[in-house]
DNA sequence: AATTTGACGTGACCGGAGTCACAATAGATG
DNA sequence: CATCTATTGTGACTCCGGTCACGTCAAATT
């Protein structure tokens, strides 16, 4: 399917960019649509595009060596991953797979890898997203330092709301992963997380709200056990 | 002190470098040395530098909530640390602390980013660098996964022995990590690490060389542990 | 040399998360 | 609508790593 420079230009990543660069960007880049559970970048491969998230949402997925599923980050719509093509040129170091039913946009790689090398204020974007990934990826190694388990789980919640939109005392998740993968990214049980969910939504702090939308209705309380200042 | 443009190529990252840019940047680097649980890197800082190891070790250390320190990477001599300031103007987000007496060459951040925007190819070298740190917290990340308690530390010590110099099939470990060091690298005690590290040592697995050395003897079994191959 | 400090070693106890087993939903699919 | 599958919910039991409380030892510091 043919990609638009206009579509192109929705992402974080590339808005910055002239519009001669989306121009050229645009005829080495497809649309594609996953279902639930859908690998999306396979690990070890040597993969020669780079993944835009347009809507639903993926997660950064490894495996130990005895087959354990371990959560590594998750990406919203407007973000990306497979950016580490654009550096080098070893093999993707894990698989991404869609936690609900996803449309992703592929860039090649070589085209992107021009633009940013031509542009070094597009460069500068990438370095910059790079690096806000290596953040990342440290605030969530971070999270699993707490010894108590559910204030673990707040802290996950939280991150995942202000990576989405938050608004005054509450927010919402869209497409909220399930229980079982928020605890590969937490190294938890699925068990364990679904009773921290009992007792977040017996206190009215959370709420479901139909399949794709999570209410965290008391966000205040919801940051406090996040920050330890109160117990489960 | 001074820095010769000659200390500056013993790096790696530096190495690939034109004559005429290391001239540029020796004026603006600096040696300095630090003892024992001297801190590096401030983590929050606006760091203006890049940290280069020349030797020793450090290691990359967080802090969660609750106080608990978080191990989040070594830094091997030839390596370096700080480089997000490269990238964008955020604080550092984690602390470096020298782990073992080290002497580190610092480099001012804006010299070396003009070095690295006017030459591509070294801006290349950087961003390569950067997708390494990547992969490397990634598998660092997916060792936490392992929910057998001993094969995470071998784990872990058969990573910092691929790091340094690996012969045949033995490994020795210069300023090798306290056991500390190593639990806050893998979620566990200190204590656990000792009785882990106690086993090794009593199946002739790994001895210690003097203050500074640890000597892998029997690399194969290691890494049978690390692989599950076998239980301790 | 005496003292202090920090790292290592080791046992006992206990709490809490993993595991297992199964029930109850809720979504998909025909 | 009926069926099937994936997700969520829940109890009971087990076990293993954290914690605490020491002791030992080597190295640094006075």
């Amino acid at each position: 399917m043919q990609v638009t420079p206009e579509l192109l230009s929705r992402f974080t990543l590339l808005k910055p960019l002239p519009r001669e660069a989306l121009e050229h960007l645009a005829p080495h880049a497809a649309l594609a649509r996953y279902g639930r559970r859908a690998v999306v970048l396979e690990a070890g491969a040597r993969e020669d595009r780079i993944c835009f998230l347009f809507e639903g949402r993926l997660q950064g997925v490894g495996f130990t060596i005895d087959g354990r599923e371990v959560g590594l980050y998750f990406v919203e719509p407007g973000d990306f991953c497979g950016e580490l093509a654009l550096f080098d040129d070893n093999p993707q170091p894990e698989f991404v797979i869609a936690t609900t039913a996803a449309s992703v946009v592929f860039v090649a790689r070589n085209p992107l890898r021009e633009v940013m090398l031509q542009n070094s204020s597009v460069s500068n974007v990438v370095g910059r997203k790079l690096a806000e990934r290596v953040r990342q990826m440290t605030v969530q190694r971070t999270l699993l330092g707490l010894s108590n388990v559910p204030q673990r789980v707040c802290g996950q919640l939280y991150l995942l709301i202000s990576e989405a939109r938050r608004k005054d005392d509450s927010g919402e998740i869209v497409n909220p992963p399930t229980h079982k993968e928020i605890a590969i990214m937490l190294n938890l049980s699925r068990e364990t997380v679904t009773r921290v969910f009992q007792a977040l939504q017996s206190r009215r702090i959370i709420r479901r709200d139909g399949p794709g939308r999570l209410i965290v209705a008391d966000l205040a309380s919801l940051r406090h056990f996040a920050e330890g200042e109160e117990e489960l």
